[in-house]
DNA sequence: TAGTATTCGATTTTCGAAGATCGAAGAAAG
DNA sequence: CTTTCTTCGATCTTCGAAAATCGAATACTA
């Protein structure tokens, strides 16, 4: 039901974004063709198109006859991306809210959930998409897909960054709490509560990736791996 | 200067792209990968490559082992964007109007007598292109790329139906004058003043497209030819 | 020694063809 | 005459290998 690879670059779309989630593939690295491509079982030509596809969310960077990097991003980039969802996310969650149902709390229910129990597992990759679940679970509102795919977008941008983030455990509490409030928020149908929830979310999101970043940039031997 | 296209991939996406603001392709086309790259001179796998950058944008659309289609968009899909454009674009020219130097004046004011020289000869697609340059000289300040990028993005998923909608001569003139007030509130730094005048530009545009798409459905035959 | 040219190995880039899949036209059955 | 099944042609899909390109290590010059 969940819609499985139909196609081979697909296969190895999804290969690569696993690999990036699961922090094999960090933030400055080379990415080689021919490597994915053998480890998958696939010829490059399908590696390439899925190359292609994470060049243009803006994941990879591309340097013609030179090759594929995971992109690296800095404060500026962090904080403009951050400001885009903030102006995006708003909008949404306001249309969103007053068609918000009993099934689309249910459903963020669920995912917030799912969140607490991949936090206590300390499963990494499972609270990513668990929380990617709840956020989008409220602003895909039906009838609005240029909306959430520019979102998505966004989101996908820092995903290699969230990947280290979400490691630390403090954090993930935080998360948590947030969650529970954003749902109160919904649940109360209290619009400007919620954006101003979702508006702190992202915002103690964003002090955590700067701390990452800041880090980083202290230790530069984390790109040469 | 112009950067040509560096690798034969980049090759085959500006061809498809001068194809859809020419009106060869137009929205619900069919796109043979065989016939393009032929007529290229090229091989299907960078053809694919291209139309995997034109997917994701928006601009084709993808059925597994069927093809690819140029994207067709009713009202609500027009009017998303348009909603998103102005979000964004109110955004981004708050932020750059401060910013804006006598050189992006000077680029503005280029770019809108290109406009007015491709509309007396009746050349479209430099029309196109001009009224890009006007836009994005005035969008475009350095250090927001997330938030140009987002933008463009929007821009290409309308340009099949601006290149269609361009053709009227009322529409052009509409846009030119539109393009003296937004010129002469960037030059008296009025924000407020300039945002409006976006927001009716826009709104103009918006409705000679819903009345482009209303024909376009009374007259299906146009996608059949 | 510092700087520059050159070769070499690794990697990307591009192609052409074989294999897989789909829609439509036509045949057979009810 | 309608419906279902089958075959066929067209097209997409994927591959493996040849060709082009780049960076780094090496050799050379001043």
């Amino acid at each position: 039901m969940t819609a499985g690879p139909q196609t081979t670059p697909q296969h190895a779309l999804e290969h690569l974004r696993r690999a990036v989630v699961a922090g094999e593939l960090r933030p400055g690295d080379r990415i080689r063709q021919e490597e994915v491509a053998s480890e998958l079982g696939v010829s490059v030509a399908s590696v390439r198109e899925a190359l292609t596809v994470l060049e243009q969310e803006g994941q990879v960077r591309y340097a013609p006859r030179r090759g594929y990097f995971v992109a690296e991003l800095d404060v500026a980039d962090l904080e403009e991306i951050y400001d885009l969802r903030r102006v995006l996310e708003t909008r949404a969650a306001r249309l969103a809210l007053p068609r918000a149902d009993a099934a689309t709390l249910e459903r963020m229910r669920a995912a917030a959930a799912a969140c607490a129990a991949a936090a206590d597992a300390a499963d990494i990759a499972a609270e990513l998409d668990a929380n990617r679940r709840f956020h989008f679970a409220l602003l895909d509102a039906p009838g609005r897909p240029h909306t959430i795919r520019l979102i998505r977008l966004l989101w996908d941008a820092t995903e290699p960054y969230r990947a280290l983030y979400y490691s630390a455990p403090e954090e993930r509490r935080r998360s948590l709490a947030a969650h529970e409030r954003i749902l109160a928020a919904v649940a109360d149908r209290d619009a400007d509560r919620l954006v101003t929830e979702l508006d702190s979310h992202r915002e103690e999101a964003l002090a955590a990736l700067r701390a990452i970043l800041g880090e980083a940039a202290a230790v530069p031997a984390l790109a040469g791996a």
